[in-house]
DNA sequence: AAACCCGTTGACAACGTTGTCATGCGCTGC
DNA sequence: GCAGCGCATGACAACGTTGTCAACGGGTTT
């Protein structure tokens, strides 16, 4: 009735539990009928470990613990898929978190669980680096995802924020447009500032002046950037183009141009990718960040921290990928030239 | 430097550790003098008791475990974000799983978490009535989400698939609709079967006969739903509208209709509401689910439960809610009749 | 034949917590 | 003034596991 015990399968076997424990731990220095024994008895009372008693007993804790901004978010939606299937391929489980980008929410998170035991901590950092760094825990594994935290030395998975802006910047450019309009919100996250600066080098490089007329630092999802897209697009000057540092900023401008009914005239790229971005019409152009691809390289990190393997702290930053789908390859002005 | 432990905030107060337990524990029998010394010594060691010796002093867990079809699918997404912040609220935590909709994954996932040790579980099943209340853990709280077992006495969370299919059908035929396609995959889930046998009836009901050609009952996604789309559209007789099972299933009804340049002639109503519909051109109608309503109900029974307040078992049936947004109150020929 | 060694096995303590029970103290009521 | 009672407190065991160390037995070496 009552769930066996070692002592169970000790008794069941006729052997003394730290023979169980042997059999269960898979040490090599117990006799082949023995453990044959032993083995039957498990299986028949279908013992497994208590957990609580072996963590107790070793400190050793088979959870991972992940903190993201939101589940409802595709991109951590994805990585959080992506981090549990790897984490049940090492035996481990994940317990989520989300902090809403709310900074004190998310310390309020990481605290509680770095707290309460996990082996380690996937963690997506939120708020201000110097405060971050201050409290981010050392005590337990933990690697930061998606963004960097400058101050701090802990593992880091990232993409290339700069050369997948870079690389819109200058795929916009090449099918013929200069005035390039960007939307985003620059304030909370460094990835989003990374990506303005990368926007701004990419066009000098191109020859290309920056207007900040054409710049939005402010628009966080679409109630700011439907707007501001509208508005942009009244100048004498418009932009022909639209870099959104966001999904979520993208949708705006998608809505805006939708409301314009000129969807098929100004070009969009978004950074990063989302679902049905290839049912729109036409269908978008994106960074893909490559959610799968952090996600495992931050269990991989992780673990290794766990196990001890790893040597010094290492920052890994994956490369983005331009999927051309329509909405990048509208041809601007200079499409002539440009092709050339 | 080592986490402290109850003991070490017994020597600082100068009680003995059951003292310092009776104040973590908020027992009253504890003179306030000296609760407030305990006090003391536990903020000054910033003292948190260890989960893992509690759990197995007691026996009692601060874990759910969720299981889902993919976290990757927004309905599921939305969910574990309303479960995890409901489970919070209750000073729980939330471990998730996923099942890619394998039955056998399923029960590998669901039988190692209620095996491991946790308060509780929520699942989404997965698989056949008979083998599934089979195999359900019995000693273990467990809330079945979004699909029912039939054969299972459990709780249940879900929506009323029949209601939402009739009202998805009956919103169709009211702007002028009687050749109404229906997309789906009724192999697997009872949910989708539900909404086939509501399209029937409703139809019925609304005195038109249903046509086995306008009905596709294998379309997982738009692999299929796509290719039957165009098909179906090419009938002498065609649709006018078509009602997808899942949001999945209408993104193929949607490229369909996409590559035929008739997104704005044939209304298209989808069962579950998905992120950027209303971007979509049309934007599109739908049934929701209000899945942030099943995901509190669903912890709402499963911590009844789980505190044995709850009596007998209990099914709790949420009501959907059409949500017009332009794709299906596109008129259809007999407009002029329906809306007399 | 005695000494030794190695491989197998078990007794016991310990991890940090809470339940059980006993102890001690100050009161109340006779 | 003494039995008795209630309340605060503490000593100790127990939850199920693994680390430490000792014991045992059979074979090899001297």
């Amino acid at each position: 009735m009552t769930t066996p015990t070692i002592h169970d399968v000790a008794r069941e076997a006729g052997v003394s539990i730290k023979t169980v424990s042997r059999v269960v731990n898979g040490e090599t220095n117990v006799r082949s009928g023995t453990a044959q024994a032993v083995q039957a008895a498990i299986d028949k009372l279908d013992y497994h470990p208590n957990r609580a008693a072996r963590t107790l007993r070793t400190g050793i804790h088979d959870t991972i613990g992940l903190v993201v901004d939101s589940l409802s978010d595709p991109f951590f939606a994805q990585m959080t898929e992506v981090v549990q299937a790897e984490a049940v391929r090492n035996g481990m489980d994940v317990v989520v978190a989300s902090t809403g980008l709310d900074s004190r929410r998310a310390r309020a998170q990481v605290d509680r669980l770095a707290r309460q035991g996990v082996a380690g901590l996937i963690f997506a950092p939120v708020g201000d680096d110097a405060v971050l760094s201050r409290w981010l825990p050392r005590h337990v594994p933990l690697v930061l995802l998606d963004r960097p935290v400058t101050t701090a030395h802990h593992d880091i998975v990232r993409v290339d924020d700069a050369a997948g802006a870079s690389a819109a910047v200058a795929h916009l450019v090449s099918h013929g447009h200069r005035r390039i309009a960007f939307v985003g919100d620059v304030r909370g996250l460094a990835t989003i500032h990374d990506r303005l600066v990368a926007y701004c080098t990419a066009l000098e490089a191109a020859g290309i002046e920056v207007d900040p007329y054409l710049v939005e630092t402010a628009s966080y999802d679409r109630t700011t950037s439907m707007p501001f897209t509208t508005a942009v697009l009244a100048l004498e000057d418009p932009p022909t183009a639209v870099l959104a540092a966001t999904p979520l900023a993208g949708e705006g401008v998608v809505a805006a141009l939708t409301a314009l009914g000129r969807r098929r005239e100004v070009a969009v790229v978004v950074f990063g990718d989302f679902p049905l971005a290839d049912l729109l019409d036409p269908p978008m152009t994106v960074v893909d960040q490559d959610p799968a691809g952090l996600a495992r390289e931050a269990v991989r990190r992780l673990l290794e921290q766990v196990s001890g393997t790893s040597g010094a702290r290492e920052t890994v930053v994956l490369r983005t990928r331009l999927v051309a789908r329509g909405s990048g390859e509208i041809p601007g002005p200079y499409a002539a030239e440009a092709s050339r």
